[in-house]
DNA sequence: TGACAATATATTGTGCACAATTAAATTGTG
DNA sequence: CACAATTTAATTGTGCACAATATATTGTCA
């Protein structure tokens, strides 16, 4: 019995899905030497990127431009507590909220993070410019798959 | 006492890396409505592109083109296998490969799959030559991070 | 042939990611 | 005010992802 060739439509070196979920375990280990030093994940960094910011997100501040929920963050923030980069405590006028400040410690990483995108423009082989458009694609990409 | 702004660079927007990691997700969400009726999730229809491609491959032959290592392909595999759609087993030559094969029911999942790209592509909001430039670009960009 | 290095997979432990559910506080409405 | 609806997090259960380590088989060369 014989067995008909795999279409190409189907193969994994054409899928854009592939590339894009390659791309990102690629980042999170080009990250890596940098983000632990300082003691943080990748998904980690993303939160304090965020608290840098501004600080004293809620929960739902954090998840709504990560794209996570409680089940991701409640415990990664537990973690990060624990580490001494946040402390996590409830709002004052309304109970439900839980408010995610930084330390001393977490505020004094910023620092050493600055030199991390100069870093990784660096390793990604591209000048700014066109890893800027490339960005602007793939946010692009991603906005019409979410709300397809 | 002062605290100054966050500089640009750091702002999670300006990140290409969240853009990827974010839009990875994405697609692993936008893939769930036609995986999940046949029981796949998007790690192992990756799994399946590959065996329907070419059927009985080692782990490691799996591994190479996915990027991942046996600590993550071995329980994945004894669930594809537990849930039917492969079967494991050592090779006749050489007893420290276990190969991977399809079962005739996850042969036949190949005729459904069909229909997926066609339907990504429409998701997407792109057409299909600036899709592959896109793709060709994060291919790239992904490979020049794990040489970096 | 008999150590021993190399190879291939599996195991262990930690940390995301997300669906589904639960629980508590607040808001809106009669 | 009572109380249902809503909002906000936390919890539970399953499935990746990866570093580090362990185990078993094969190849090699003295």
């Amino acid at each position: 019995m014989i067995k008909a060739p795999s279409p190409p439509e189907l193969r994994l070196d054409n899928q854009i899905c592939f590339a894009v979920y390659s791309t990102a375990h690629a980042f999170a280990q080009a990250y890596r030497p940098w983000l632990e030093p300082m003691g943080l994940t990748y998904p980690q960094y993303l939160v304090m990127l965020l608290l840098w910011e501004r600080d004293g997100r809620s929960v739902n501040e954090l998840a709504q431009p990560l794209q996570l929920d409680s089940g991701t963050l409640t415990p990664l923030l537990k973690r990060m507590e624990k580490a001494g980069f946040v402390t996590r405590g409830r709002d004052d006028k309304d109970e439900r909220i839980t408010r995610i400040h930084l330390t001393d410690f977490g505020q004094s990483l910023q620092d050493q993070a600055r030199r991390i995108p100069a870093a990784m423009l660096c390793n990604s082989g591209l000048d700014l410019n066109r890893l800027n458009e490339l960005r602007e694609q793939v946010q692009e990409l991603g906005k019409s798959l979410r709300q397809a």
